[in-house]
DNA sequence: CAACAGAATATTGTTGACAATTGAGAGATG
DNA sequence: CATCTCTCAATTGTCAACAATATTCTGTTG
């Protein structure tokens, strides 16, 4: 946490963003990052000392992350890095899915000729990866994809955006990460064909269908690896 | 050993719920019950003194409650009661019935022969409670009726379930209260027996329809007042 | 009289200190 | 030698004080 690089104390005092959302993001990173592993508690006075700042920040932003659920709470003891069980992880997928299809469908309500080219244009790109065989372009495409359809399905649909994005995270916490094997790099993107059909078409219900779909195959290959 | 006498001023008998716990329900109560209006800004000291606590964990309480939607913090400025647009509303009923579909299916996936009658009979109970006009007597077993499903849903739906509680107290925000008219008191029982029947049949796609519409139902009903 | 500058006040942001609880290790005891 | 208890260190829970910021009030000036 870089904060007091400026010399000048009064601007470096002034901050317009409070320590407390720094202090989450620091943690939510070291989280996810695998800097703390699930299981681990989280020491409030090491964590303080570490970041330059006292512990009452860091418990509220422990609060946050505890009811966003990668961290959990017992009295007088601690807060813990959540252990995601395979019950939990299959959860999550579930919900995500529900998610990813609710913004498909909101967005097949009212997509512009706009979205709907780039999201074809989109799929096209990834195709075009597949056959050149950039793996790693077409993950990267493939996450600024999903994105766009969250981003595209507009203010309407925010918290379910947000809870989208949430649940991404929060999957994470798996202590066995799914690598999702190139192997199926073609159905994936066939996939995404179907989904971006029915937002063109404009059926909403379609498109919810194809866009959960898709999601839940991330579901059937952890299950397949078990 | 001789023990002190009880005269310290902050009393730290053995706490085994932690103070921020109680807080916490405390402020949510009071949103909820309107004991502070949507819009109003939540004075730390205030409610410190007024619970007897100091200001810390009021600080922790709020951002819990920050991360669930009830309240939005400002910088050096407060945390304010969320004023619940028309668009959030619709929103979280959309979300709400998604949570209940959702339940609705993983219920109808594994429900037992227990369970079953149980609903069966519920929704008998509330046939005969509408017959005798009854009102109070319904609301309040659509309620537990709804209850009953989420928790039936099971452990591998408890994330679902705390969605669908959540949902259900911030769409209480909303400034302009949504009265469920008494006129579609059948209806609404009509579709409950559309639910249990397909839980019973282990139609899981058809219980999550049954269970979504219901709730959707609420969302129309929103709309046509307006 | 309106508008603005500046002081006074109220409120949030942050900190360090102290109390209470938990967990671990040393020592006693059967 | 196992086990129990007691003490001690580590850590969380809570608080009051201080610093910084926002808001309100007031007096001055054009």
């Amino acid at each position: 946490m870089e904060l007091d690089q400026d010399t000048r104390p009064h601007v470096a005092l002034r901050r317009q963003r409070p320590l407390v959302l720094e202090v989450r993001d620091e943690l939510e990173r070291m989280i996810l990052h695998g800097d703390i592993a699930p299981g681990d508690r989280l020491n409030e006075y090491a964590l303080a000392e570490q970041l330059g700042v006292s512990r009452a920040p860091v418990r509220e932003a422990a609060r946050s992350l505890e009811r966003e659920g990668l961290v959990t709470a017992v009295a007088n003891e601690g807060v813990y890095v959540r252990k995601l069980g395979l019950e939990d992880a299959l959860q999550l997928y579930d919900l995500r899915a529900l998610m990813a299809g609710h913004l498909c469908a909101v967005l097949a309500s009212h997509a512009d000729a706009a979205i709907k080219a780039e999201l074809r244009g989109c799929v096209a790109h990834m195709d075009s990866l597949i056959g050149s065989g950039d793996e790693p372009g077409y993950f990267e495409l493939n996450l600024a994809f999903h994105d766009r359809i969250a981003e595209a399905a507009g203010p309407n649909a925010d918290r379910a955006r947000a809870l989208y994005i949430a649940f991404g995270k929060e999957v994470r916490l798996l202590r066995r990460r799914v690598l999702d094997g190139a192997a199926s790099l073609k159905q994936s993107n066939e996939e995404h064909h179907r989904i971006v059909a029915a937002i063109e078409a404009g059926d909403v219900e379609g498109a919810r269908k194809a866009g959960a779909w898709h999601h839940e195959n991330g579901k059937k290959r952890l299950l397949d690896r078990l």
